[in-house]
This record gives C-alpha cells, sequence and structure tokens, in this order.
DNA sequence: GCTTGACCTTCCTGCCGTGGGAAGGTCTAC
DNA sequence: GTAGACCTTCCCACGGCAGGAAGGTCAAGC
C-alpha cells in the first residue's frame, strides 16, 4: 500500500493525471486512508503502467479504455486487440504522410529562397497566392492532433 | 467591401475564426459599418489566405505572427523566413520520426498476435510489461502535438 | 409596409490532456 | 513542537477551434 506520490513515481504517471485518470473513470475510485489520503497497491501500479505505455504508444484515452478492458477481461478475444492496434497503426500512417507532405512543400519552398538579405522571398510570395482553393475547410490536417 | 461572412467565404477562414483571430491581436481589429458590422477589403482577405495558408503548412499562430509581420515588412529579410520555415521542417520531421517508432513498436506486436480468439494476445501481455522504465517523464511524446 | 429568414453581433461552453497553483489538512523527522 | 514534505480539493490556463444562445440588421418577396 503507498499514496498517491509513490503510485506515480512508480508507474511514470504523475499525480495529477493519476487524479484525472480516477476522474473520468479510467481507473476506479482509489481505496483512502483514515486521512483520506488515497492508497494503491502494486497490482494498481500494474494498471497504471499499462496505462502509460498505451499512452506512450499513442493510443488516446478512449482507446485506452478500451484496452483496459479487455486487459482485463480474462476471456477477451486477442482479434480485438489486434484490430484496435492496427486500426491505430494506419492512423498513425495517415499523419507521418500528411507530415510529409508539409516538409516537401516546406522544403521546396526553402530550396527557391536565397536565404540572404534581399528582401524578396519566395517562400513568402507563394504563401501569398495559394493554389486558388478558397473553400471552406472541413476535417483536414487542422483539428487533427498528434496520435491520439 | 465585405462582410465577414464573405470575407470568410473568399479566404478558407471560418467567420468564428476570423473573429478569434482578431481577439488574439493576430489580424488588426476590422473596420466596422454603421450598423456594427465588420467589413474586409480585398487586401483583408489576401491576409487571410496568408494564414490559412501557413496554418495549413503545419505552423502555429505564433509562428503565423512572425511570418505575417515578414511578409508585410517590405524590408524583411528572406533569411528570416527560411530559417523560420526550415525550423519548422525539422520539427515535423521530429515528429515524424516519433510516429514512426509507435508503428514500428506496435506493428512488431501485432506481427506476434495471432489475432484468433484464443485469449492470450501478446500485444497486451507486452502492454503489461514495460521495459523496466518507471522513471517520470518530461518533455516526450505526451506533450506535444501535431505539429502546431 | 410587413414578415421571413439569412445574416451579423457579443458572450459563454466544451473539447483533450496536462501543468500550475492556492488554501488547507496530515504525516514524519528532528 | 515545529519545519517541511506530503496529501486533499478546487479553479485556471493552454491551443484552436466549434457550437449555441440572445439579440440586432439586412434584403427579398408579399
Amino acid at each position: 500500500m503507498m499514496n498517491i506520490g509513490k503510485a506515480a513515481a512508480a508507474s511514470g504517471v504523475s499525480a495529477k493525471m493519476i487524479r484525472y485518470y480516477e476522474s473520468i473513470g479510467l481507473i476506479p475510485p482509489a481505496r483512502r486512508t483514515g486521512s483520506n489520503y488515497r492508497c494503491y497497491t502494486d497490482e494498481d501500479v500494474h494498471v497504471l503502467r499499462f496505462i502509460r505505455r498505451t499512452r506512450d504508444l499513442g493510443f488516446s484515452v478512449e482507446d485506452v479504455t478500451g484496452l483496459l478492458a479487455l486487459w482485463q477481461d480474462k476471456q477477451r478475444a486477442s482479434a480485438d486487440v489486434k484490430r484496435i492496434a492496427l486500426e491505430h497503426v494506419a492512423a498513425l500512417q495517415r499523419k507521418i504522410g500528411e507530415l510529409r507532405e508539409m516538409v516537401d512543400t516546406l522544403q521546396g519552398l526553402a530550396s527557391h529562397c536565397h536565404g540572404d538579405e534581399r528582401p524578396d522571398c519566395p517562400i513568402l510570395a507563394d504563401l501569398d497566392t495559394p493554389p486558388g482553393d478558397a473553400a471552406p475547410r472541413s476535417g483536414d490536417l487542422r483539428r487533427r492532433r498528434f496520435g491520439r
């Protein structure tokens, strides 16, 4: 049995985030001591480590909820887990592709920028006059975050 | 002279976001009609398009502030612009590398997951027992967003 | 002229995952 | 007994947007 600080150090999840995960229902409310301190078992730390690891892999907290349920369900089907993982891989690869497009565009622009003190810069000239698309946007890069 | 709806349609930046950009000082307060409607010139739309384009390229709003100042400064040094663009390319490439690491890890795990109905799944087994790092984290993937 | 509906205005709320900090209680070591 | 390291709850901020409520304004059609 340990308090939240020890559990945080042992799991790599900050005390702040442990309380947050509890508040959103990702983990059940911790047992409390007589003085209202949360206390955690090694098994709880195990769960927290699982959460941290899946977050590190870029799963959203929502994904983690599903994985956690599967992890704790002894009857789980590994096909479900594999599906979630592979969907996530596909999503990551989409983001990688988008990022690469941006890199290509910027590098193309920068390669035509002489980079000295002259004020006529092709980067800004190109940014100035986009290729004619002024339609309202939806579902594009803007809303997508980094893998979670 | 056009109202905010027209300017939004012409620039690809939503009316909501135009007001937001004004509120954070990215663009100056718009002129108003007698009935307090914002009104925009073609030149203003030009600026909005510039903003949208740079946002599309993954620059943060803060970056855009800098680029906008450079764009509007006739005495600007193109070296400054090039530097900002190349810094951004470097940041994007770092994110790409991180994403690829995640993909590799997940694919490695999934390739060892039989994916049928048997409940012993290597993905979950591996997530369960991470490679021994339980140190508190700082500056890792968790805090970094998608290129902006 | 009057109604209708499409626009505009401001202001507030939420999202996600996290960090920061205030105000106050508790524990431990000296 | 006291210092200071912990714990508790609660609120606020971030970035970038979207949604919506409540109310004002405009243009077209009757």
